[in-house]
Order: structure tokens, then C-alpha cells, then sequence
DNA sequence: GTCTATAATGGGATAGAC
DNA sequence: GTCTATCCCATTATAGAC
């Protein structure tokens, strides 16, 4: 083999990891497994990256940023012509935001699943304990900038932070998630989208229409069902 | 050490198991950490299970049945002195559920930690690919006997089928669990609390009121679960 | 710089003494 | 039945030939 610098070589080795937790997990990413994915021989591996935990942190970082880049597409695929989407009910916003979501689930579950695994493995790892939230506010950062285009595009402004909004979204994907991940039942999982986008609908109101504060969703104290509304 | 019976030892090797996957994770419940957790000699480990992989089916059988009555025990709290909660209003019930969730948690985080990483092990094992499966029934099962009790306790009724709502609910349980175990930011998910509440609260109508058509939670105009009464 | 060969460790499983 | 001692394998990491 011929030259390859240390910084290719890190490369290809993060990329060969992300295939093989992808697709055999975290315990089975081994430095054998992931030198041999790579195409270079063992030796190689300790060339490139100092330890297994070097080469594993390296990886959550670069699977992060994949991640950001394969969901925020998801999500923002539909906005291309951003024109002649103007004034689209919120609800089927969000609602084809998260079937695009699932979608993506579905063609790729050893993506997710990597993820999960590399985030409860980081935390189990003292050296790698704040990987995760690092992660999470990636995903945060993700969730605000959808929700911010969707405010846009269908005309409504949030009734809540957006920080607890971002939250919001991030718990109803992670929790869409992990229940896809466990029982593959892709058409359970997508029933309960409807019920998600009108609620996430629900946390907006047009923006011609200032909230009050009387409005506040989050209000405890009497009206049950109240803010269940259509979200337009 | 004296007798014991070949279902003793599997009883104790089973708890200690989930001692050693809840303080040290899933990677390092090797079979000697489990022996000596439970104070016995590593061939006793194969004298009562022929390898690692039959305990940990025993011990996610068992640590399902666990998180079971737990998380049940946590919702069903409040319910004590039925008499004295009667009409309380739903959101709040729901809210006081979600907290109580959240508060058992971040009181033992190995625990649902433990369940993850179990989970996603088995996802891995082909001899334990449909144990996750399993294990999300009764998530859902317990979640619809909570609907239930709180149909009961609130005096209204679902608009939407049983297994739905009961998917929805495990929905944004494990949303909240992953979300909290990544950041560990308390405060962060509580807020969200609110919102979930009434978003789920607003898939229930007043008892005496029977649900119309027109009232169809889901708001846009083509799926189809506003036929939706109880599922059996 | 690159790779073969090997050390060092820790794991699952078991033979065989008691 | 029980446990010590051991086998055998896979792993991380490195030494040293080229």
C-alpha cells in the first residue's frame, strides 16, 4: 500500500468503525474487525490512533455530525421549493417530517441503533462520560433549526421556548426510536405520527395571532383538552 | 458454602447479573464479575446456566418483570385512596405519572440504563432478536393498564384505540429516558412534562360527552382513526 | 513508514480433585 | 455437588524485521 497520511488513515479507519458497529455493534467493533474493514493490518490501527477509546470517540464525533447532516435532510427535504409550500398546514409538516424520519429508520436501522449504542457505551466510559450530552446538543441545535424553517413556511409562531420545544421534538424521535429499533413494527410506529404532529401543531399558533399568555399550553390547572385543537 | 438448590443459584446469579449491569454496564457483566458478585466460584456460574448467553435471557426476562412493577408501582401511586382522587382532571394525573417516571429515573439510573443496553445486546444476538419485542408488550401493556386506571379515576374516555395510546405513552417514556440519560439535565426534561400531559390528556374526552366524528383529535382530513373507539 | 509476529491480558468454558 | 486449577481463544497493544 502505498503513501496514505496519518490523517487519511484516521479517516478510513472512523469510517470503517462506523460500518461495523453500523452493522454488527459496538461490541463486536473490535481493532481487528475495523482494521480489517479498512483494508490495512492491524499494526496500522495503532499507527493512526493511540488506543480503541481514541478511535471511539473519534467516531461518535464524526457519526454526530453524519447523523445532523442525515436527519436535518430528512426533515428539510421538503422544503426545496421553498414557494410553493408556503401556508402548509403545520401539522402535515411535522407529520411528513416524522414519516420521513421513520423512513429513514427503516432503511438504516444499524444507523440509530450505532448510535444508541456508542452514546450508552460513552457513558459508561469515565473518559467519554459527556459524549452523549455533547451529542444531545447536537440533536437540540438540529430540532431548533427545523422547527424555526417549519415556523416560516407555515406561517405560525411557537407559544413555547424554543429550548423546550427543540426538547420536546427530541424526546418524541428518540422515543419513535428506540420503540421502532425493539419491535420493527413500522406501521404501529406510524399510526401514532398523526397524534404527534397534531399535538406538536397544537404548541404554535398563527402569526398573525400574537400568543397570550392565557394561551400557555402548558397551563395546569383546568382545561383538559382544550389546547388539542388544529394547530392552523 | 452449604446446599442450594440449582434454582437458588440461578436466582442469585440472575440478581447479581443486574447489580453488575446496572452499576457497570452490560460490557463488563463478564461471567466471573457475576460469580463473584454473588459470592460463588465461577464453575458454579456453569453449573447452573450452560453459558453466558442463557443468563442474560433469564436476567432480561426477569429485569423486564422488574421494570414492570416498578414503573407501574410509579404511576399507579397516586391511586391508592381511589375515593379521595375521583374527577381529578386527567392532565394532571398524566403529569403526576410522568414525574413519578422521571423521579424513579434519576433515582437509579442504572436501571433503565441496564434496560437499554440489554435490549440493544439482544438486537445484536440472534439467539435474542425477538427478546426486545417481548419486552415492549409488556411496556405496552403496562401502559394501557395505566390508561385504564386513569379512564377510570378521570371519568373520561379515549378517543383513540388502546394500542395506540398505549404505543404513544411508551413513546415519550423512552424519549424522556433516553433524552435524560444522555444529558442528565433534570429540569430540562421536567418542563417538557407539561406539554406531554396535555397533549395526551387531549386524546381523551369527557365521559358523558361520546366522541364525534368532528371532534377526530388527529385534525387532517384523511386518516382514519376517528372511528376509533377502544380497542379490545 | 509499513507490516509480521508476538507479547500480555482477560474472557468463556471445563477437567478433575475433593 | 462443589470448587481449584487450567485450557483455549480473542483481544489490545507493541517490538522489531523489512
Amino acid at each position: 500500500m502505498p503513501r496514505m497520511s496519518i490523517e487519511e488513515r484516521r479517516r478510513a479507519l472512523i469510517q470503517a468503525a462506523i460500518r461495523v458497529v453500523a452493522r454488527e455493534g459496538v461490541a463486536a467493533a473490535t481493532t481487528r474487525a475495523i482494521a480489517t474493514e479498512a483494508g490495512m493490518p492491524l499494526a496500522s490501527f495503532h499507527y493512526a490512533f493511540a488506543s480503541r477509546d481514541e478511535l471511539l470517540r473519534a467516531t461518535i464525533a464524526e457519526v454526530t455530525r453524519i447523523d445532523y447532516g442525515h436527519a436535518e435532510a430528512g426533515v428539510l427535504t421538503y422544503f426545496l421549493d421553498p414557494a410553493s409550500i408556503r401556508d402548509v398546514p403545520l401539522d402535515q409538516l411535522v407529520r411528513l417530517a416524522l414519516e420521513s424520519y421513520l423512513d429513514s429508520l427503516e432503511a438504516d436501522p444499524g444507523r440509530e441503533q450505532a448510535m444508541l449504542e456508542l452514546a450508552l457505551t460513552s457513558m459508561r466510559n469515565p473518559s467519554l462520560a459527556q459524549v452523549p450530552a455533547e451529542q444531545y446538543l447536537t440533536y437540540f441545535a438540529w430540532a431548533e433549526a427545523s422547527l424555526q424553517t417549519w415556523e416560516e413556511r407555515a406561517g405560525i409562531a411557537w407559544t413555547l421556548p424554543m429550548a423546550e420545544l427543540s426538547r420536546i421534538l427530541v424526546v418524541v424521535l428518540d422515543g419513535m426510536t428506540t420503540t421502532w429499533l425493539a419491535t420493527r413494527d413500522t406501521e404501529a410506529v406510524r399510526a401514532c405520527i398523526p397524534a404527534f404532529s397534531t399535538f406538536l401543531a397544537g404548541l404554535a399558533a398563527p402569526r398573525s395571532e400574537p400568543s397570550r399568555p392565557g394561551d400557555d399550553p402548558a397551563g395546569e390547572s383546568t382545561h383538559d383538552h382544550a389546547t388539542s385543537t388544529r394547530g392552523t
